[in-house]
DNA sequence: CCCAAAGTACAACCATCGTTGCACTGTTTA
DNA sequence: TAAACAGTGCAACGATGGTTGTACTTTGGG
């Protein structure tokens, strides 16, 4: 944590000396390695050339060594992509002024479509994730639980509020439950591509991919719409 | 492959020994600690040991190593699995004879709770799942594919099949894909679970499992029912 | 100029692990 | 009884990899 305020200097050049910041390189190094090839088989060689960096920097800054490092960098790829999410979502869902109904759909799907883009963005991170998943059995329960906080919990929380925001300017029916909504939107269209996708590791052509938003959007309305009028996909 | 039939024995006892199938007990326990520690932490020490066999015995049967009872391994499970799932399919949405329309949603959630029930059996077999995911980068392509033709894919297609069949029957409105239909069904309750429970690993109380299974049918159904009336569960 | 801090190269230690060879023990079959 | 064969325990090899200590270089500031 707190890399930048740390004792020594008073702003001049603190430590993100001439060639840049190492403890930086490093996490970003790190994130990219353990995103490729998850915890077990990530070397710490590895880690430490993708950095620039020798094998002793590495242990000089991060002195619980690949354990520690796993954690930060996991905490820290939680919190850029959850926020980054969260703007996405306040930028096409703004609670504050809710769409016209005819616009819904174009909304939905708008915002559907750029957290496809940021998938592909955040490859690494997703990456991650995958691993996590699959390694959750072995990670210490607090280190899974401070993730699942920081990342998905957080995210999940936003969707159920802009939910609820839809359903109060009543475009959204969500039968009671704006975090089930919220969980079949994100099923509908970002859970079907991660797993096609394998969490971002494999390519996915994007006539594919833009049906694949198109209809998860589509088939979301048809179940969670306010009564009024079908949305315009649905005929036929 | 072929365990069954090997020269030397015309049947008599095979090798089949008095004290078990050796090759069948080793894919067992692979099995087992493939999907508990993933293919790099997974030990052939701990498979051997788990299988009540010796090191050298798991190498006589298996020659390849580790990397051929993987293999050897994720071909029989997604087998297996697949099997029980297009059993579970035919035995709930027989083509042959389609339910009533007042009936359909109470068969889907039969049949959403007897995937769940699979997946809370073959709890291995969906770890691996995980496993086989996040190193997806690392596995041969053709190891993947044939996996995934294996066991997903099929599956899918049986899917797909029986919402054509139910569509046919003027239940569902597949709106033009019963592919995708099938998909958004396998998103809203099998998925769903399957990353809330990371793969089967941490366990989701029944309650909570329950609700999820209901109101993923519901939606699926409120999505993909045919025009008529709307089911019971669709009552604000 | 000298010092302190950051960084680096190198080597070594230790543990784990996949794999193989070998000698040995049973049990079945000819 | 002997041959054949599945299985075992053990030791060893080679490779990999996490970690640490040490001595050396570089850089910026008093």
């Amino acid at each position: 944590m707190d890399r930048a305020a740390r004792p020594g200097g008073s702003g001049r050049r603190a430590r993100t000396g001439g060639r840049g910041d190492k403890p930086a390189a490093i996490e970003r190094a790190a994130c990219e390695v353990f995103a490729r090839d998850g915890y077990t088989r990530a070397g710490i060689d590895a880690i430490a050339a993708a950095a620039g960096a020798s094998t002793r920097t590495l242990y000089n800054h991060f002195p619980g060594g690949k354990e520690e490092l796993f954690r930060t960098v996991v905490q820290w790829s939680a919190g850029r992509v959850r926020e980054a999410q969260l703007a996405l979502l306040a930028r096409y869902l703004d609670p504050e002024r809710p769409p016209r109904a005819a616009d819904l759909e174009r909304d939905l799907l708008a915002l559907a479509r750029a957290c496809a883009g940021l998938m592909a963005e955040s490859r690494d991170h997703f990456a991650l994730v995958g691993h996590i998943h699959a390694e959750a059995g072995h990670l210490p329960d607090e280190v899974f639980e401070a993730w699942q906080e920081a990342g998905p919990r957080a995210v999940a929380r936003g969707y159920a509020a802009a939910m609820a925001a839809l359903e109060e300017a009543g475009l959204l029916d969500t039968h009671g439950d704006p975090a089930r909504a919220a969980a079949h939107f994100a099923a509908l269209t970002s859970t079907d591509l991660a797993q096609r996708t394998s969490w971002g590791v494999r390519p996915l052509p994007q006539a594919e991919t833009e049906r694949l938003l198109a209809s998860g959007v589509a088939a979301f309305l048809r179940a969670y719409a306010a009564g009024g009028p079908r949305p315009e996909s649905a005929r036929g």
